[in-house]
DNA sequence: TCGGTGAACGTTGTGTACATCATTGAAGAT
DNA sequence: ATCTTCAATGATGTACACAACGTTCACCGA
């Protein structure tokens, strides 16, 4: 693995750490919906020219976070409310599918993470500065769901989901819309229940958990769309 | 619509229209698994230079039917037992899911569209000849079934494993490991089948008759794979 | 004052030359 | 004869200059 040893990594290392860099400053909200991405800032920050970095944008693209316009820039994609709905149901089936479809007993070491993300999740504190910290950790968790199924293309895609929900999630807890104090016990108690689950050895009920959280999160950010209608 | 339009196409429409070429060529097996592909040789043939071919080539090995290996070729991928049996397994579930969430009713123009692959089906002849029109018509009829759900995700996520698994089945055929009249009787047997449940207003129907064909053609696969093992 | 027009500016898209990497083949030492 | 070495070759990866495009704002006319 590349990212342990310390030969000088390939391209396509450089490439896939510079994606995974990009994607999380959208995710965590450093490029909020909207923003304008300059190919010259950027390609200048990570020392490198336009064409790796363009390479690593049409990827992006591709992957719905960003869109280029000709002549005007490359911004970072908002989601409608409808496409949000659409992607939280879907979200919802697939949960439920990772525990049916080549199902993985976790091992001790993955074990061992979630209970470290759950120690993690209990020592939040509803600090604003803190929200970021709480939105990495909610992507580790989802990070780590990754292994509890061989079913490749289906866990990739649960988490391409993710990556598309957890900017509009986190937006509209910066918002102010969402209850951080709530959120942050919500989150703790929903990682300790799968963790408790996983180490029954109840993958079903590991997954049957995250969903009911998933679809509890999403009921309330519908809830209070209700209140500030958007776009 | 720019493919109608006789504006000068976009640099996003001619993108676009270069990843489905390719895509085509890739599942239709012009390009059959572990084949080289000449960059230069591309742009030479496309009229346009490496820069914006590979753009439309990192699209494609996002997308997993290519990888390019630095200072060796861009070739593309094949597909172990193992991942292609996943992927069925997936595309077992998410058939059934496109009459679960956010089912459409198919309207005038979209049914006319089916029966005209159901016209064309029962045309095929058992030519080899005819192998790669009747590879044609069933990326068709695929292409046809992402209208019957308003969920864009759920059903671009399902096109997407079926151009994994397209090239793999028709590689089979060519290989003779399938028989060429039955595949064609079943295939005109499903049209017919899923376009009579469309008409009748059952989309449920639809969905599982497209499952239950899908099911069978992966276990005529898996039959024919126990004569002669691959990698 | 208001509306239209065009030139300047900044951005993404494209072409081209070069760097870097992996393979291949022949030449040389053992 | 066989293994090693290394130079030649052709591939992908990178940098840079320029073209194409859209916006903006100043200027001009009514």
């Amino acid at each position: 693995m590349p990212l342990t040893e310390d030969a000088p990594p390939s391209a396509r290392d450089r490439a896939d750490a510079l994606e995974e860099e990009l994607r999380d400053r959208i995710c965590l909200l450093d490029y909020p919906p909207g923003m304008r991405l300059a190919e010259t800032e950027l390609a200048e920050e990570f020392g490198i020219s336009r064409t790796p970095l363009r390479r690593v944008l049409a990827r992006l693209e591709a992957a719905g976070l960003l869109v280029s316009v000709h002549g005007v820039g490359t911004f970072v994609t908002d989601l409608r409310d409808e496409e949000l709905d659409q992607i939280y149901r879907l979200r919802l089936e697939l949960a439920q599918l990772a525990a049916t479809l080549d199902p993985v007993p976790p091992d001790a070491a993955l074990l061992a993470r979630f209970r470290d993300i759950g120690a993690r999740a209990g020592a939040l504190t509803p600090d604003p500065a803190c929200q970021r910290a709480f939105a990495r950790l909610i992507m580790d968790f989802v990070l780590a769901q990754k292994a509890l199924s061989a079913n490749v293309p289906l866990m990739d895609f649960a988490t391409h989901l993710y990556f598309q929900t957890a900017r509009i999630w986190l937006h509209s807890l910066q918002a102010s819309a969402l209850d951080l104090t709530e959120e942050m016990t919500l989150f703790a108690r929903e990682v300790a229940q799968v963790t408790a689950a996983l180490e029954a050895g109840d993958l079903q009920a590991a997954a049957l958990l995250h969903r009911a959280h998933v679809s509890l999160s999403w009921t309330r950010i519908r809830q209070r769309r209700l209140t500030d209608p958007q776009s």
